[in-house]
DNA sequence: TAGTTGTATACTGTATACAGTATACAAAAA
DNA sequence: TTTTTGTATACTGTATACAGTATACAACTA
């Protein structure tokens, strides 16, 4: 064989189909925070036996996206004001760290990269699809971490950011004001800040909006918390 | 029962036992990095099966210690230059964020026990108690990631610090001149900071350790390299 | 001899089966 | 009626068994 005529075979595993599935569906908000998730009914209606489902939920419970008592199971994660500040402010703290590592990086062709992700929104935005606009909004922060060169700290953003989209999802089917040009213009600072070569500036404007993000999080959170007790 | 005459029973689960015992074998440095873990014979080994092994191996792997090739196995980590620059300098940012969450919530109390923690370091210095040096310098900086009460940085700062501990475990055995007196000295800067209520000068000496520590592997690990090319 | 293909082996990945534990609820006792 | 105890049920935790895959090496072919 001396050209390379076939795709490689990426190794496919159950256990990456359930983990992907199930995590989209506790991001997205199919399964309510809190929810037991039951490995038999799990594997019965993937069609899979308990093993790679278990193993799935290994992960899942590293990432932080669900906790596990022993000898009773896993649940869905449930926020309290302590965790979303605790997300969104590792978060800041982490991509802090991204600009410092990435800015010196980039060049012309990441700036033009991000500018074409801004418009994305804004078109998203005009189209009023939210859906691809949450998508843009994590691929532009998603952009400059990886542009960081920097496994370890990509992996721990990553894992912040799952519990972020959970929040914000939540934010989203239950806030009324929802106001989606804030991303657009939020991420045309950011750019400026690194056009201009300058971490300090963006790493200040990483805090300012996590600051507020985390805040309309928090409300969120009382919203459906006073929702449920005058429910009762 | 009116009293409480028993103490609680933490459920113990075989995984925990398995987990760490392994852990502490890959830290310590008793499993050489590179090293494949058969599950068959760990199970073996500690007389349980497969499943519990490869659901420690499943964390370990989370932990960044072992590496995961799919039908292949597990793999003790090799560090790469790259890989000790990312350990050092994410902990030195991880544990900037930390100062800054714990230092205002310091008092008096908390300042004795740094102290006595370096005071037992100085003591374990002259018992040439080096393991237990380790030990106490990591209760140090532990002590302070606990205090600044955020259990997701806290849980982060740990899967680093786990890779710090390997590392310098390397050093130890491999390098000739070892400095334990560094580690003393060190600290006494960060808790006069820290009595001065001043994060920025702790932040600013965490990055310094953390360059000189980082330093001190990077020429650990190209020595271990040299040693090796020449015994080839 | 060099390159290819077949085959054995040993490992991981998954399925099934059973043991151990938590929980709810009914029955019994105070 | 209230508290305690027994019991059933359903779930997780673990063991065993088998299927799928990677690797090494022998046999074969050009």
């Amino acid at each position: 064989m001396d050209s390379q005529l076939f795709m490689k075979i990426e190794p496919h595993s159950m256990e990456n189909e359930i983990l992907y599935r199930m995590r989209e569906a506790i991001v997205s908000g199919k399964i309510e925070p809190g929810a037991h998730l039951n490995e038999t009914d799990i594997a019965k209606q993937m069609a899979v036996s308990r093993i790679p489902v278990r193993e799935s939920l290994r992960k899942l419970e590293q990432e932080g996206l669900i906790v596990r008592l022993p000898n009773k199971g896993c649940f869905v994660i449930t926020f309290s004001e302590q965790d979303i500040n605790e997300v969104f402010s590792l978060r800041a703290s982490l991509e802090s760290m991204a600009y410092q590592w990435a800015i010196p990086k980039m060049g012309t062709q990441d700036v033009q990269k991000l500018k074409d992700l801004i418009e994305q929104q804004e078109q998203a935005i005009r189209n009023e699809d939210y859906d691809e606009l949450a998508r843009l909004d994590m691929h532009f922060h998603e952009y400059i971490c990886i542009k960081a060169n920097h496994s370890r700290l990509l992996k721990a953003w990553y894992e912040q950011h799952a519990q972020c989209q959970m929040l914000l999802n939540l934010r989203f089917r239950h806030l009324a004001e929802y106001t989606p040009e804030t991303v657009p213009i939020d991420h045309h600072r950011i750019l400026k800040a690194i056009e201009n070569n300058d971490p300090q500036i963006a790493i200040d404007l990483t805090y300012e909006i996590s600051e507020r993000v985390s805040k309309d999080c928090n409300e969120t959170l009382k919203s459906i918390q006073a929702a449920r007790t005058a429910a009762q």
